[in-house]
DNA sequence: TGTACATCAGTGAACGCGCGTTCACTGATGTAC
DNA sequence: TGTACATCAGTGAACGCGCGTTCACTGATGTAC
């Protein structure tokens, strides 16, 4: 058979989905391409039509899921959704239960570290934009201490959302989130 | 040949260190066994002499790395070392560089998330306990608030250091340490 | 004292399996003449 | 209008490889008689 125009990109926006909730699912390496395919409703051999190569993959899926998360952040902004939104979406329960729609950094973010350098250039970067971005929603202080409370807010809901996940004892996973709302929350508001 | 009494229990505590530097450094999945049985000396086969699994040496890696930790944290205690020094060790670009000897949670937390019930059993347990010696060490607050301080402060820690480990630009690295920092103490000695 | 057997940490080859990747092929459609 | 060929997304079997795990075997020493 021949394709729609545009059928190709579909494909490859279909592939880069299923493969983006289940790297933040169940983590890169433990994801296979075969599995990948399977679940996109193709063969093996196809992935080979989109991508060189599993790592080009990570690479497209991370840009991917990270500039839909920045383009999230722009919209609240333009919105005049508040900071204090965020903080608490990212710090529920329900972020917390769903890892393969959430966000890729704390589902991803120590597997990155020991990616080729493409693969973390290419999160440096979304990551900086993400921080800019949650500054400006930030209310309190100087732009550049408004900077300091967005890379240190990220910080703190970032490491509680993944101890929350790995915790076996929902009492201490609720309170590792409620604690991580309050200081983000003190840390966005304080002068 | 016949060996000493204890050699056997010398060989799995070795087994144990190399097992435990090498998931630090690489992530659990990244590393395999026939790695670990010849960077401590031996073959394949005898793994199954001292652990019935590689998910049971997981368990075990993770067990004796948090016990360390703990013990670190209790001569803290005992020679009054200041929760200071703790923060400032914890987010230093030192502990950032050397994923290997660090802290096994922020090295493993992700991956320990999506462990069997047996692995995150372990580490709650010995999350918990952190938590509480940490809490012993703040000087300001009621019982209750120094527990709030301390799982915010870890949730912190843990984060800054894996962003700072993942991100590709030296400068943004050390200030997502230098900022976490400044945001842990804070909470350490605020009223 | 000497011989026969038990013990057991470690050896090293082999198991089946799933991985990432390659490649000859398919078949529906578009294009050239 | 009809025929020959080009295009190209996708197929599916096969590649070599390293994985976790198994197992028959080794060989130095301890124990029994």
């Amino acid at each position: 058979m021949r394709y729609d125009k545009g059928h190709k990109d579909e494909t490859r926006r279909h592939i880069l989905e299923v493969a983006s909730a289940k790297f933040r699912e169940s983590g890169i390496a433990a994801v296979g391409l075969a599995g990948i395919m399977s679940e996109a409703g193709l063969t093996n051999g196809a992935f080979y039509t989109h991508f060189a190569s599993k790592e080009e993959l990570v690479r497209e899926v991370l840009t991917d899921a990270l500039t839909r998360r920045e383009e999230r952040h722009k919209a609240n902004l333009e919105n005049g959704v508040a900071v204090e939104t965020v903080i608490r979406d990212y710090l529920s329960t329900r972020h917390r239960d769903h890892a393969g729609t959430g966000c890729p950094t704390a589902a991803l973010v120590a597997e990155i570290a020991r990616h080729p350098k493409a693969t973390r250039d290419a999160f440096t970067d979304k990551v900086s934009d993400l921080v800019g971005l949650m500054a400006k929603q930030i209310r309190q202080g100087t732009p550049d201490e408004r900077r300091r409370k967005a890379i240190t807010i990220y910080s703190t809901m970032v490491g509680a959302l993944q101890l929350s996940r790995a915790v076996n004892d929902r009492q201490l996973s609720d309170e590792i989130l409620e604690n991580a709302v309050d200081a983000a929350l003190t840390i966005a508001n304080e002068r």
